[in-house]
This record gives C-alpha cells, structure tokens and sequence, in this order.
DNA sequence: TTAGTATATAATAATTTGCTTATATACTTC
DNA sequence: GAAGTATATAAGCAAATTATTATATACTAA
C-alpha cells in the first residue's frame, strides 16, 4: 500500500485556487493524457489567445506544467515529476474525461501535436 | 474495486475554488474529523467573527458544510451525504492533520464542541 | 426583563482576478 | 529579409473576492 502524499496546506490551498477555474481545470485535465500548444486551446476553448496565454503562465509559474518549443511551436505538457502531481492527479481521476474535446479539433483539422 | 465518484467538471471547478483558501480549506479538514462551532474558528484562526463567519456561509451554500444549534452554540460539520464528499475527501487525505489546533484550543480553555 | 454571549448579515472598502487591446518576440517559409 | 504564424507580455479595466465596521437576531442566565 503506497503513503499518500501529504502537502502543506498552505501549498494545497495555492493550487486548488490555480485549479478553481474550469479553463485551467480543463486544461489540465487535458494534459494529463495530451500534451498540447497554446493555439490548440485556443480553438478548443473558443478564448482569446492572450486569454489562453495567461492561464497557461500560471500553470507553468505553479511547476505544474512544462514546456517544450517543437520548431513554431510551443507544446505544453503536465509535469509529472511535481511534487504536487500526486495531490493534482487524486483530483483529475474524479473528472470525466476530456478526450470529445481533441477529437473535435481533429476533426476540425487543427490538432497540431502528436502524442 | 469501489469506483471513483466523477463529478461534473464545472462543478469541480467551483469546489475547487471554495477550497481554493486556506481558511476555508483548513476549516474543511478539522470538520472531517471534529464538528466546531464559529468562536472555536475564530479563536484558532485569529480572525474577526464576521470574516469567519462569511467563509462558513460559503461552505454551507455549497452543500459541504452543515449546522445544528446546540443552546447558544451553533455547531458545524462535514456533510458526508453530500454527492461531492468523495471528491473533498480525496483532496483531503492529502493535507497535514490540523488536530493539534484543536489541542491548542483545550489547553486554552476554549474548545465547545464536543465530538 | 436586562445583560451577556454567539452568530449572521449588510454596507463598504481594499485587493485580486481575468479579460481586452495593443504590441513585442520567435520561428518558418517564400 | 519580408510576410505570416505562434506565442508572450504589458497596460487598463470591470467583475469578483475578502476583509472591516456596524448592526441585528437568537439564545442563556441573572
């Protein structure tokens, strides 16, 4: 039986408030099985780029996501090596899945990633 | 294997949000364990009353949180019928226990509840 | 019934948040 | 190197949040 890990309640608290927004939710939510670029969802949540942008540095300020440029592109992507991956991944299993939400982009061609 | 309960991902947000202070959210893991009452939260946190008050009312209007008065007091708990109890919880299990804040407040005297 | 304690609520002020608009940077392709 | 695409960031603003102050309500005890 693994220890569930335990993190300072003050810390808890800073990421639920991150996580408290259904666009961050759903973000993340979304790279936990894919990794994606910024204009992805854009065109997935139907918000301004600078909308999007915004909610992706606070992600990436928590260390909760991380990114990688792939040549025009800047793909982002859950960090699984966080010391709060553990507490956020015991919330997204409760979550229904987002999956319809990438398979629209394919179908509208504009998935970019590959993963 | 019990299923994990999933729970509505506009709806997550808004618990997440709740959750989402540190008041609040230390409030929601004494109550897992111990009922209290207001002057108990008021004396472990050092807060005005009406502050404390208000962050309960927010727990209670999510359907989180529930009162019973006892005399003068009104004492708070978990509502563990509550359909996103098994969501909180997982959140829960991950944060430090606050039982020594209880402990602090009976050597002062100050405990109520009794539980 | 008066005083005291526990709590809620209303009004307001201070702070924070999240968006928009405008612009800058980085990369690709021609 | 010029044009186009992807992204970041800054400034400004409106909405939401949280605390404070002041007051009201409910119960207890004398």
């Amino acid at each position: 039986m693994a220890a569930i890990s335990k993190v300072d309640l003050e810390k808890a608290a800073t990421i639920l408030k991150l996580l408290g927004d259904k666009t961050r939710l759903t973000m993340i939510k979304i790279l936990d099985s894919h990794d994606c670029c910024v204009c992805e969802f854009v065109a997935m949540f139907n918000a301004s780029q600078p909308a999007i942008s915004q909610h992706i540095r606070k992600l990436k300020d928590s260390g909760l996501v991380g990114e990688t440029r792939r040549g025009q592109w800047i793909i982002y992507s859950l960090n699984k090596e966080s010391e709060y991956y553990p507490f956020v991944c015991s919330l997204l299993e409760h979550l229904p899945n987002q999956d319809f939400k990438l398979q629209q982009l394919e179908k509208q061609g504009l998935r970019i990633s590959c993963d």
